[in-house]
DNA sequence: AAGAGTTTCAACCGCCGTTCA
DNA sequence: GTGAACGGCGGTTGAAACTCT
């Protein structure tokens, strides 16, 4: 069967957007929210579709849409974070307040990917590597201290309320320390809804570790503002771990996860 | 000055997962 | 349980801006 279009598209406008255009889908915004993308072009009146108000809005019009070059810092962050989660560019936007996962994506295809070239190249190069490939970039075991020297992350977890907000620089350097970000750890489709305390065999040992720790991992108190401190003095960072410690490595980084949140939250 | 080539980035497209009737 | 509707995402495109010759 057909696929359905997003909408119907006769009589609709398409490329760039008009300052009028913008006013319009604003002022309509501010005043209704947008709790219907589809319904919202004619309701206030544009000869768009919802998804191209949608994208104009979150990519443009946004209010805490951060314009402008990006920092040094946050061209290091992209280059981590790229490193860690690959081409999740949504996920490596939440994680920079401000900016949007086109603009990244935008920055990345234009420069930051030669630049992250360059630095793989270079670690090449001292380790006595006569050539290197694009796959380099993904397989090599850069980490952030290679990335930049004192490295100074601003990092955004605001995902949930400043309530529950139990942080200190301690779990960002949990992540940085093993290249990994904490909460997009591969937790889903492994679980098996069977398992009990006492039962870890290797494709449940994750959720294992839950359910004999009485917690959600992906519930850690992880959220909130992150100063740029970068690694605390009393952390541990020399343990970068390659791609072959595999579930060991996942393990360990959770079990670190959960004794922290503990010494944090008691 | 002008035309060709290159870069940038806003916008589009189609797929996918989730929600809801 | 099922399928349509929807929002969100990543890949791609193409016009505009910029640089080079």
């Amino acid at each position: 069967m057909a696929r359905t279009p997003c909408c119907d598209k006769t009589g609709l406008k398409k490329g760039a957007w008009t300052e009028e255009e913008d006013r319009i889908l604003v002022s309509y915004i501010q005043t209704h929210g947008h709790r219907n993308w589809r319904a919202l072009p004619k309701l206030a009146g544009l000869q768009r579709c919802g998804k191209s108000c949608r994208l104009r809005w979150m990519n443009y019009l946004r209010p805490d849409i951060k314009r402008g070059n990006f920092s040094e810092e946050e061209e290091q962050a992209i280059i981590y974070l790229h490193k860690t989660l690959g081409n999740r560019w949504s996920s490596i936007a939440a994680r920079l307040p401000g900016r949007t996962d086109n603009e990244i994506k935008n920055v990345w295809h234009t420069y930051l990917k030669k630049k992250a070239f360059h630095i793989v190249e270079k670690k090449a190069s001292s380790e006595g590597k006569s050539s290197w490939s694009e796959g380099d970039l993904a397989t090599s075991s850069l980490s952030s201290r290679e990335i930049s020297s004192s490295p100074s992350i601003t990092v955004d977890y605001s995902a949930t309320t400043q309530d529950e907000f139990i942080w200190d620089n301690r779990i960002q350097g949990l992540e940085i320390a093993n290249g990994v970000c904490i909460d997009e750890l591969p937790m889903s489709g492994w679980a098996d809804s069977a398992v009990t305390q006492g039962e870890f065999i290797w494709d449940n040992r994750i959720q294992g570790l839950e359910t004999a720790n009485g917690v959600f991992i992906d519930e850690l108190p992880m959220a909130g503002s992150v100063d740029s401190a970068g690694f605390p003095s009393d952390f541990q960072t020399s343990s970068f771990l390659s791609e072959d410690d595999d579930m060991d490595f996942w393990i360990r980084i959770l079990k670190d996860t959960v004794d922290m949140s503990a010494t944090l939250a008691s």
